[in-house]
DNA sequence: ATTGGTTGTTTCCCCTGCTT
DNA sequence: AAGCAGGGGAAACAACCAAT
């Protein structure tokens, strides 16, 4: 139970993970240079630490303390090519954010033939692909450089890998869902939300989060969970698959956890908790004319909001029981 | 009265990408 | 390889309805 494995590292790689190319200039040449890394609060550092380990520990560790982040990065051309790439391949990341990885795939592989090495053409043909993957490079370029980049002409010597690549991004498909996916998704873009309201109900929301180019990974989560929940846009750019519904929370997504004996490794802890309280309540249907028994509910919710301000568990306890 | 479907709001946590 | 900044996209609620 509760292990690293590949799915839920695709998982949160979808969720937190980030894949790109980086221009830089030197004296007289432009170098690319590609990168993979995930970010997580520092709190979980030790998840992102096991997770380098578990990449035979190539790449780099970095800390940002203006804002409490450890960030793992792997940017080595060799590493790329030998470990991070063909991970991402065979444990695809389902979803339109897969086909970044193609093309990184194939920037690498002609880089790592440096093709590009001394051919200003080839070079600028990987920049057209760079353009595809992270915001556009045309910085350093001239006026007709640009041209060449902006109106996508590729060096002719390698046509047929421009061409093989867009065929694989035709025939991707994204592998089938499994519950390690969803909990690494879960964990970094998704989160069970908890309250009581007015009323002393329980109010809970299971959710997770996606980009709008990932509607249809959104979709599939949802049928991965018998169709429960709805789809709703939160902005222009955002949307997020929601369940609000104690009963089918009950009986598709907690029955599936605890089948499968598999919990979300950052976030299990509010599933665990949240199991506590839908018991509770099965056993004590009458809490609400009991203050003590509501007291009980409120301190094992406590345990599962984030908690961000501080509150205090007493605090808490008198927030809602108003 | 109770559940749950839908929309809204606020606060920061990330990614992202530049620089050294 | 490491530091760092920023801005905006989400995490985490919160509120409001609609339907039994």
């Amino acid at each position: 139970m509760n292990k690293l494995t590949n799915n839920y590292i695709s998982g949160l790689i979808q969720a937190n993970g980030s894949i790109g190319i980086n221009l830089h200039k030197t004296k007289n040449s432009l170098r690319l240079i590609p990168y993979f890394n995930i970010t997580q609060n520092i709190k979980n550092k030790d998840l992102i630490l096991k997770i380098k380990h578990y990449f035979n520990d190539i790449g780099f560790i970095i800390i940002n303390k203006s804002d409490n982040t450890i960030r793992y990065q792997v940017n080595q051309l060799n590493d790329l090519h030998h470990i991070i790439i063909p991970f991402l391949l065979r444990n695809d990341l389902r979803s339109n954010k897969h086909i970044k990885v193609i093309i990184l795939k194939y920037i690498i592989n002609i880089m790592i033939d440096k093709l590009h090495i001394n051919n200003n053409s080839i070079l600028l043909s990987l920049i057209i692909l760079a353009n595809k993957i992270t915001n556009n490079h045309n910085r350093y370029l001239n006026k007709e450089q640009q041209y060449i980049v902006n109106n996508q002409i590729y060096n002719k010597d390698i046509l047929n890998i421009i061409e093989d690549m867009e065929l694989s991004i035709k025939n991707y498909k994204p592998s089938n869902l499994d519950l390690d996916y969803i909990n690494g998704l879960f964990d970094g873009k998704g989160s069970l939300s908890v309250s009581l309201n007015s009323n002393k109900d329980i109010t809970l929301t299971y959710y997770i989060i996606q980009d709008k180019n990932e509607m249809l990974l959104l979709n599939n989560i949802k049928s991965y969970f018998n169709n429960i929940g709805h789809i709703y846009n939160i902005n222009n750019t955002s949307f997020r698959w929601e369940t609000k519904s104690i009963v089918e929370f009950n009986k598709n997504i907690l029955n599936k956890m605890i089948t499968e004996d598999n919990y979300p490794l950052i976030k299990g802890y509010k599933i665990k908790h949240m199991i506590n309280v839908l018991k509770y309540i099965s056993d004590n249907k009458d809490y609400k004319k009991n203050n003590d028994k509501i007291r009980y509910i409120i301190s094992e919710l406590y345990n599962i909001i984030e908690n961000k301000k501080g509150i205090r568990l007493d605090e808490y306890i008198k927030k809602l029981m108003k």
